[in-house]
DNA sequence: CGTACCCGATGTGTT
């Protein structure tokens, strides 16, 4: 464990600046006036109070929580340019459409910009033109970014989805564990992170890696989504998972159509592989369903285009890899179908919330059969070879890479290290499927399972009603009799 | 056997 002994990257600010007083606390209201709101959403007003007050802050709400408030509002109050660290250039590019509609200068830098635009955008950003600048963590590792942010007034930088550093910066996206490390030589009076699925654990890692103090303020404004009616079942066969899938998408969306349209309803169905994926959508378009496959081994034109069909409301069914989620947006969507367990209670949440959006009831159905759950086993044990596993020799047989088992120039660590990380990932990665498989068998109300992995406490032993749990008789007699002994208590 | 950034070495065709 590479632990980092500096106790704050936050850049020394006048003390003034910490004041918080009434009049502060009328431009908030001001700013979000000018932003276009009427008023703040529970929770928000303190957090941006907090952060404005103590500098940190870590915020946790869930989707459509109003995360995106809590560093816009100080973007427009402070002067400077905030930064925003976002995981995808799609979520980048949907935020600064939102921004420009309320008329608030802002941008993004990746590169999927043609060169003489990035140019551009580097000198606009240098010059501070923009109040909000969104970037990956990748982008904090240029010299060209760096030099000019470091010359620029830095009120706020704020770590967008900020659980990625947890489930991305162990193998996928190693940057992710550095944002701390990047920002020491162009520290941020202040520093946001925030997220919508972090347990307790997941939440001490983010704010370690962003050399931010155990005690730093977290706001957690709840998991809990009482709509949604999640259940698990174990399947046999192919055949039977099949036919469960049908069962589900009928009973949610009616009989199959091809006319689809925004608010009829929609489900989507995560399968394990890309090959799955393929499969699974050929094989409900057979059974009429307007459904497309989505992974990220399509064009990219493609997956824009599945994405934004889907959103429109012009398919009601989408099959897809992991790789569809974050930023879509739509509020019908009234179930979700899992044919293989994800890697994790984390993911299972992140994608069966995509569901009951617009706060109507939703189902999570969740299907396990053993084939399944050994393809994710694989998945596991596979991920965390030494570093990347090199492609099988067919694949670049031209290339000769230069004899390099190291690629050491960003870490300096010895393969000893390297191999002690890898292993340690490894085991981390067994644990959180073991707790979703826990989760899978155990006996407990699915929904205050859920809720209580990620930390939040229950007072209500009732259980949610609607899961598979709570729907089994005995379950039924048993809340029945501890609400009749609850309440004889009470008297 | 899934998820995404990065701009940099190399090659091909144009004026």
């Amino acid at each position: 464990m590479v632990t980092i002994p500096r106790p704050s990257i936050l850049a020394a600010c006048p003390p003034g600046s910490r004041v918080h007083t009434e009049e502060h606390a009328r431009s908030l209201d001001d700013a979000l006036l000018r932003y276009g709101l009427p008023g703040f959403r529970p929770g928000q007003r303190e957090a941006i109070e907090t952060l404005l007050a103590e500098r940190r802050l870590l915020f946790i709400a869930a989707t459509g929580g109003g995360k995106s408030l809590i560093y816009q509002l100080p973007a427009i109050l402070l002067p400077g340019t905030t930064l925003v660290i976002s995981p995808l250039i799609s979520l980048m590019l949907d935020q600064v459409a939102a921004l420009e509609r309320r008329g608030i200068a802002s941008t993004f830098i990746a590169s999927s910009l043609p060169t003489e635009e990035l140019r551009r955008r580097l000198r606009e950003f240098a010059a501070e033109r923009y109040r909000i600048v969104f970037i990956t963590p990748e982008r904090l590792n240029s010299p060209r970014f760096r030099a000019a942010y470091q010359m620029m007034r830095r009120p706020l930088v704020a770590v967008d989805e900020a659980h990625c550093i947890s489930e991305w910066g162990h193998d996928f996206r190693p940057t992710y564990l550095r944002i701390g490390e990047l920002l020491r030589e162009i520290p941020p009076d202040r520093l946001l992170a925030c997220t919508a699925t972090a347990t307790p654990r997941v939440r001490g890692e983010i704010l370690e890696r962003l050399s931010l103090p155990a005690d730093t303020r977290q706001i957690v404004l709840g998991f809990s989504k009482p709509n949604l009616a999640l259940s698990v079942r174990r399947v046999r066969s192919v055949k039977e998972r099949d036919r469960r899938v049908g069962a589900e998408l009928r009973r949610r969306l009616g009989r199959p159509t091809r006319r689809t349209k925004l608010g009829q309803g929609a489900m989507i169905v995560y399968a394990p592989t890309r090959g799955a994926v393929e499969a699974e959508a050929r094989r409900l378009a057979r059974l009429g369903w307007a459904c497309r496959a989505y992974h990220a081994g399509l064009e990219p034109d493609r997956r824009v285009a599945v994405q934004d069909a889907f959103t429109a409301g012009r398919l009601n069914v989408v099959v897809a890899t992991n790789a569809f989620g974050m930023g879509i947006d739509r509020a019908d969507v009234q179930g979700v179908i899992h044919l293989a367990p994800p890697g994790s209670i984390e993911s299972y949440y992140q994608e069966v919330g995509r569901g009951g959006r617009g706060g109507g009831l939703a189902t999570g159905l969740l299907l396990l059969l053993d084939s399944d759950v050994a393809v994710r086993r694989q998945m596991i044990e596979g991920s965390a070879e030494p570093s990347n596993p090199p492609p099988p020799s067919a694949a670049r047989p031209e290339a000769p890479r230069p004899e390099a088992p190291q690629p050491a120039g960003t870490t300096g660590l010895s393969s000893l290290e390297t191999e002690a990380l890898a292993r340690a990932n490894l085991e981390r990665r067994r644990a959180l499927f073991r707790d979703l498989m826990h989760w899978a068998r155990s006996r407990a109300c699915r929904h205050d399972a859920l809720v209580r992995y990620f930390g939040e406490e229950i007072d209500s032993r009732l259980g949610c009603g609607r899961c598979d749990r709570c729907r089994r008789p005995w379950s039924r007699i048993r809340r029945a009799w501890r609400w009749v002994t609850a309440r004889a208590l009470s008297r």
